[in-house]
DNA sequence: GTCTATATCTGGATAGAC
DNA sequence: GTCTATCCAGATATAGAC
């Protein structure tokens, strides 16, 4: 599958998520012509990604970001009131849209562990696409100031609860094992997170987000599975 | 189980741990005296640990730096010879005493799965004692200089190595399924990595490291076991 | 060995021309 | 709406007294 394809399945056109973008933030961006913004939005904000990911958000000069965007620093604030606030930006519409899209995706379907598998799927091909998003997100978070980062973390939580509650209906259901669905629900995050971290080993040894996906839930499957019994292991020599 | 035990059983001493480092970065530290040398070491490094993971090691300045070590900032550099020096310094020696004491504590054992068990025990434990280097080792990565950020990543992929050569020795002895060694590598590697990276959220939840242990370790074992059957999930809706 | 004082430069941000 | 030019706070790094 190619990238068009899963942009697709995961319903993103840049177009129109930048125009989000856009409206979102009407009141602080000073450019009133949508076709005008929208335009140097794309521009400033894959110039940060791009700059950021490789060095960092702080690293990054304002000269930098104006070389790399094509538009000067005058006219970069005119999109953003100071270099948080442009950090703030870019790392709430990351996690609006991860939460939207994922919501969007397995929202009506019944089925628990089809459910589950499509909430992993969804979030492996979302972070594949918007990969430099997810990156700059994750990485990023720590250097927001207090408010911006107890907000990011609590959606980042609202993400993690989507998990939780699939795996809390598939219980009641019957058809996935009484485990502690908080710490299979961490499992399942930070095997996602793996995947967008750790691009680079994983380009290298040629797996493909596909094969990915279906270790993933493999993994998951047969942990949740109701007909496996676990053993204790030995732990004596602790 | 408390701090100190784990200390004792990942064989931590802070004392010779900093006269190690102190050594190996004998030719940079105008320093003579061991004893000067090592105390100011822990207050330099102790001190950048707690600036850059609050804030980023690039946000972090030379004077808040010598605030918050007691040092002035002139003294600073009798300890290393520019800001990214003292990256790479403590960089590297996260590293190298993860991989010391891991490669020490699974040394000798013969069953996989003791030692697979020792190794995720191991890691898990260090990564607590010493939460802030696995911390900024981790997030510091990127913004080392291109040499310094290869040898990095290739200590990274021997430690992962380690993971790999044991499940390869399950899998020879019969003991392990015979499931993508990589794959199950790189995955206990991200979930030891999801204990330091996300302490706020396990503290938060009260999950003691002891009980994060063993629900990784369970998680693996069940996932390696022989007699576990696998089936195909249904990814018909793809 | 450590400090104070300072040289030198680069950072974010803005004013005002176009 | 965008650019050029510039302000000045704050950065790294060093020199030289103690």
């Amino acid at each position: 599958m190619d990238i068009d394809a899963l942009k697709d399945l995961v319903s993103v056109s840049k177009k129109d998520m930048y125009r989000n973008f856009f409206h979102r933030h009407k009141k602080q961006i000073r450019i009133k012509k949508e076709h005008v913004a929208v335009r140097n939005l794309i521009k400033i904000t894959e110039a940060t990604l791009m700059l950021s990911n490789r060095k960092g958000f702080s690293a990054m000069s304002m000269r930098d970001l104006s070389a790399a965007s094509g538009l000067s620093t005058g006219a970069l604030y005119s999109y953003f009131s100071s270099k948080d606030d442009l950090l703030d930006m870019i790392q709430q519409e990351s996690l609006r849209v991860a939460i939207r899209v994922l919501s969007a995706r397995i929202d009506g379907i019944r089925d628990p562990q089809l459910k589950l598998a499509q909430a992993i799927y969804t979030h492996l091909y979302l972070s594949e696409v918007m990969h430099p998003w997810f990156y700059f997100s994750f990485m990023e978070t720590k250097n927001l100031k207090k408010r911006a980062r107890r907000k990011a973390i609590e959606i980042e939580l609202r993400i993690e609860k989507i998990f939780i509650d699939i795996i809390a209906e598939g219980q009641e259901a019957g058809v996935f094992r009484d485990v502690d669905k908080e710490m299979v629900a961490g499992m399942i995050k930070a095997l996602l997170q793996d995947w967008y971290l750790k691009k680079w080993k994983y380009g290298q040894r040629r797996i493909p987000v596909e094969a990915y996906a279906e270790f993933l839930a493999g993994v998951v499957e047969s942990y949740l599975r109701v007909t496996v019994k676990t053993e204790q292991v030995d732990k004596s020599w602790v």
